[in-house]
RNA sequence: GACUCUAUCGUCCAGCGGUUAGGACACCGCCCUUUCACGGCGGAUACACGGGUUCGAAUCCCGUUAGAGUCGCCA
């Protein structure tokens, strides 16, 4: 029988990293064994479904490419995906149990009957964990179905997983003591449970289990903040799951390759964002100047940034590729490069440019400058050396001026690219235009 | 409270009977250096506690403590 995993989120309108690294490892799982990854919207408590919160979810797994193989917008042979429309299915169970007297009414509510033994949960990740059902008052028995006719998730999530055929429920581990009430249904509804396992939580920084308050946590944070797909998908497949050499930089195609659910700990962790941060830095500098681009042009646009063309641009961004931790960065990074109205910041300004003699500096430099014939960078950076050379004084005191009489900052790419993108004509002008806006 | 799970540097992850307890982030030095990064070198920091078992325990067992999760007409 291949491999059938799940991804079941509720649309709450927000999905953290733990519900993100829950489908990620059922994806690769499911890709791993050559098996089918499936998308369910658990939407049973209809009263806060939104579009919005349903293209949540889509987003953020297509974001982390994690595509699935049924579900909605992919289709599939056991749908519909989403509880709401499988009203019908849920009937037919319901009557299963009451056929068999396992299910009585209580206030308006149906109850499933516990038959009350001792239920042992075999799972891939924790072990074996064995659940005495026999106390009513610590266990009662589950409510299934409300007043209203509408239908409770223990129920519906068992009803689904039986019906999708699905092999192996990968899920946190707030499911572990749920799972023997699940393991009842299973028996009662005649069907063989799927293998379990249950993963470690993600925790935020009070050391709990994630919520929606956790703002920072969501994936919709990650990739409005200027994180890289591939690298919150590394980071987050390295909590609670690890390669077991000490490798932490791994495509996702490698942790597919790796992956195991015997290498996956059960231990909670808590979400480091430092460490995700570096990543994110780590990705950004090794990758193609391609998927830079790439990644990069929606933020650039919608900072407004005139950069003419692909061609014009693309020099703009090898330059500050290697600099850069977020991808939001980089409007802020490159803006000045494209608008002769740069401003200049303050400290920068005072420090190198009303320096005394920052501005004789600039002259020296620009008349240096103007006999370059081939404005590049190892051109420029012997012209500078030079000018330095000839005029006594340490190569800083031409860099400095230089580089906030450009830019507007003191923080930047390298000087002598940032010189050779601008081009002769706009670095003499900058050097003037600082000069008049300094020498008063 | 009951049940279940967990317990190695601040954080993440190795370790699965014999190691100077390793790697990464963060932190602190030094080096590189035109800024900021990157990179390099070095440093500080951990086996929760108590009993066993064993020649030998971070590792196996029991207990204590601490933390977490579940116990819904949320999912």
């Amino acid at each position: 029988m291949s491999v059938r995993t799940r991804f079941a989120p509720s649309p709450t309108g927000f999905l953290h990293v733990g519900g993100a690294r829950t489908a990620l490892f059922n994806w690769l799982y499911a890709r791993k064994h050559g098996g089918a990854f499936i998308l369910r919207i658990e939407d049973t408590d209809a009263a806060r479904n939104t579009d919005e919160a349903y293209s949540v979810i889509y987003q953020g797994l297509h974001w982390l490419g994690l595509q699935w193989d049924e579900g909605p917008e992919a289709g599939g042979n056991f749908g519909p995906y989403f509880q709401s429309q499988r009203n019908a299915i849920y009937e037919k169970h319901l009557a299963t149990l009451e056929a068999k007297g396992v299910v009585y009414e209580d206030a308006g509510t149906i109850r499933f009957r516990s038959p009350r033994k001792t239920v042992v949960v075999e799972d891939l990740v924790c072990g074996k964990i064995s659940f005495d059902m026999s106390n009513p008052v610590t266990h009662p028995d589950m409510t299934i179905r409300r007043p209203d006719g509408s239908w409770i998730f223990h129920f519906v999530n068992v009803v689904d997983d039986i019906e999708m055929q699905l092999t192996h429920v990968i899920r946190g581990e707030d499911h572990l003591s749920n799972t023997p009430k699940h393991v009842e249904l299973y028996d009662a509804l005649g069907a063989k449970p799927p293998q379990f396992a249950h993963i470690p939580l993600i925790l935020n920084h009070e050391g709990k289990k994630l919520s929606k308050r956790d703002g920072g946590s969501s994936i919709t944070h990650f990739i409005d903040g200027g994180y890289a797909p591939e690298a919150v998908a590394n980071y987050i497949s390295l909590l609670g799951w690890s390669p077991k050499d000490n490798r932490e930089f791994l495509s996702l195609e490698e942790i597919r390759e790796l992956f195991t659910l015997e290498n996956i700990n059960r231990r909670s962790a808590i979400f480091d964002l430092d460490k995700c941060f570096w990543l994110n830095g780590q990705y950004l500098l090794h990758m193609s100047l391609e998927r830079f681009a790439e990644l990069t042009l929606p933020f650039i646009d919608k900072a407004g940034i005139a950069y003419g063309s692909k061609e014009a641009l693309l020099p703009a961004l090898a330059i500050v590729k290697p600099k850069v931790k977020h991808l939001s960065d980089v409007p802020d990074w490159i803006g000045y490069l494209f608008t002769e109205d740069y401003a200049f910041d303050p400290a920068a300004a005072e420090k190198a440019l009303r320096k005394t003699g920052a501005l004789d500096r600039l002259a020296q430099l620009k008349a240096a400058f103007a006999t370059v014939a081939e404005w590049t960078h190892p051109a420029l950076e012997t012209k500078l050396k030079e000018t330095a050379e000839q005029q006594g004084v340490k190569t800083g005191e031409f860099i400095h001026p230089a580089r906030v009489a450009v830019s507007g900052r003191a923080v930047g790419p390298g000087l002598y690219e940032m010189l050779e993108v601008l081009g002769k004509d706009r670095v003499l002008a900058r050097f003037d235009r600082a000069n008049a806006e300094f020498s008063a």
